[in-house]
DNA sequence: TTTTTGAATTTGGTATACCAAAAATCGTTG
DNA sequence: CAACGATTTTTGGTATACCAAATTCAAAAA
């Protein structure tokens, strides 16, 4: 059995349904009804509304149906700036703290995605790449930072989605990866500092291009 | 009116109890018992328990009463890692994004501190020096970073608070809190950052220290 | 036709009832 | 007397009932 608790299954079907655009930004999500659909009460769909919100994925207006988060750019960019500092912050403190196994894992996964990478599924390759982060916010040794990466990953899943297809590319993947593996094993801070840099310095300017260009094509089919 | 929900009421009740020391770490809180002695339904003390245990302040257990969260000298340790990072990243942001105002307004700020230090009431003091703190975050005009790090000096409230009684020093938080104004009017943020450095450097030991000889008198008062 | 008002409906907030799992209690048995 | 086990109690999880605020919409008046 899966031991998930009722309320958090429901906000996974429900984020999922919000990530995958099938409840739009603006749709009201209410209780009663949601509840009702899913063939369960409100209560535990009232809890599940709560962990949305805090994920920031739905809005609460007192005395009104919460509704479905529109992230402003401004709020993906600063996320994104949370992000990136993070990582820089985990790839320092790694260089102290990762054990040798632990970097032989994510040498591990990086080696997985340099063999699969053209023939796996691109969504599959996706999240390997998302797991490779995460694996060193936790090579941080410091839980508060791995969980707070956890969560902001989670948050920009749909942007970095979309923003990825893009920069399909190999070469670049792999490469960069690779020089903050490299980093890692050499203790060096400052070239693990670099390697981020290099691999993430882009990523608040082709979210942002991405979503504008999703914006203009919304606008259009108005 | 106030305009604050009744869970939030409650959690605010709860979280003064917990930090006050009334409920000491390892107690249960049952959700019926703490409702009806507060006169309200277990619906709302049900939710104020979540935003309690989102809060890190309580510990949510399968099928067991929640209990008083006991963090650990290195979950705490942890965070402050973590505040310190998001004070010196804002500190940076705010060299570039803060309004002449906002930087006015920091010093007035200091100005009534140094003023008031030695005749107000050290908890009012300590909560003028928290809100310092919290201005600088806001000023790096990111959302994100205000609210991790709002969220953070609440966890760590009752530890600072408890580190500060010893080095309450006019001197030295004064004069480091100037040289942090100083740094940001100038935009100047390699100052900024030793500012921050020098100011916080030694926050994790003090935390450390105190919490490691409060343990000590809890183990000799067995 | 437009505006106003008030009643019906919708919706989240709260209280309560019911259930199942886990603890605790207590009696039985070896 | 100790160990085990059944039963009672406690407790969180879920469902449902009730309420008040807010919205909506229609009817009536200007």
């Amino acid at each position: 059995m899966p031991e998930e608790t009722l309320p958090e299954q429901i906000a996974r079907q429900l984020r999922r349904d919000i990530l995958r655009g099938k409840l739009p930004p603006g749709t009201s999500i209410k209780e009663r009804d949601n509840a009702a659909e899913m063939g369960v009460s409100r209560t535990p769909m009232r809890e599940a509304i709560r962990i949305l919100a805090q994920e920031g994925l739905v809005i609460l207006r007192p005395a009104r149906s919460p509704i479905v988060a529109q992230p402003s750019i401004k709020e993906i960019s600063d996320q994104v700036e949370v992000l990136i500092a993070l990582e820089k912050l985990s790839a320092e403190l790694a260089c102290k703290n990762a054990t040798e196994a632990e970097i032989d894992a994510l040498a591990a996964t990086l080696d997985y995605m340099d063999k699969n990478f053209e023939t796996a599924d691109p969504l599959d390759m996706f999240e390997t790449d998302m797991g490779f982060h995460a694996s060193l916010a936790r090579m941080s040794h410091n839980d508060v930072i791995a969980e707070l990466h956890r969560t902001l990953l989670e948050r920009l899943w749909r942007a970095r989605y979309l923003a990825a297809r893009r920069r399909r590319n190999r070469e670049r993947v792999i490469v960069q990866h690779g020089s903050i593996v490299d980093a890692l094993r050499n203790r060096d801070r400052a070239a693990a500092l670099a390697a981020i840099e290099a691999h993430l310095g882009h990523l608040d300017r082709d979210i942002r291009n991405v979503l504008a260009q999703e914006a203009e094509a919304a606008l259009a089919t108005e």
